[in-house]
DNA sequence: TTGAAATATGAACAGTTATTCATATGGAGG
DNA sequence: CCTCCATATGAATAACTGTTCATATTTCAA
């Protein structure tokens, strides 16, 4: 497996990784699942600062996990990335058998 | 889907793919792919000092990511996680389409 | 029991990162 | 044009994290 994943593969993969990691942008990838949503929709769902949302969304999209629209004065965010709904719900599985190990 | 999450479930969430993210960590689940191995060998493999690969194994160790077994006096660490492959096969796979795209 | 080899640990440092606060931008409607 | 609202940005800071160096522990063999 190594042998044929280069360096900017790797760096890659840590990146994704490492932008999903993050409890705030966790938060908001998971509010993402049930469809788009505009910031202060967002700032609500998941009770973080409107500036907090705004930088953790930038660093998502720069990852190429989420997109936006703009409608009227709003920005839309939604899910861009096929692949990022089956990493979280790898590691929802993941969480829940430590969790309950731990009980 | 953030309804049914709760704080300890999104903590441990969050710190399997933060434990997953770094490079070093990542190159050392990629390389227990192939099969167990003992400390010196990964540590061969992946181009890190012996410190680096220890410290790091125990990280992984702790986060239920790897196990490990004594015989002799090495130590060998093998994968112990039903889903880290599937985890860091999506991370690859969404790699893969960002490293194209951006050629 | 001594020496050597494999692994683990602790402290320290450098670099990174999340968050906050203050402010800027940009569009819509009056 | 001006004002308001939603969003974005920049700087500053506090906390965290990866790596290194030095040293400790453990196990085996002689």
């Amino acid at each position: 497996m190594l042998n044929k994943i280069n360096d900017e593969l790797l760096t890659e993969m840590s990146q994704l990784l490492q932008v999903a990691a993050d409890e705030t942008r966790l938060k908001i990838l998971l509010c993402l699942f049930e469809g788009e949503k505009c910031v202060s929709e967002i700032q609500c769902e998941i009770n973080a600062s409107q500036s907090l949302v705004s930088h953790q969304l930038k660093i998502l999209r720069k990852a190429n996990l989420v997109n936006s629209r703009k409608e009227k004065n709003y920005v839309y965010y939604y899910l861009d990335d096929e692949h990022v709904q089956l990493l979280i719900s790898v590691a929802y599985q993941h969480a829940k058998e430590i969790y309950h190990e731990e009980d």
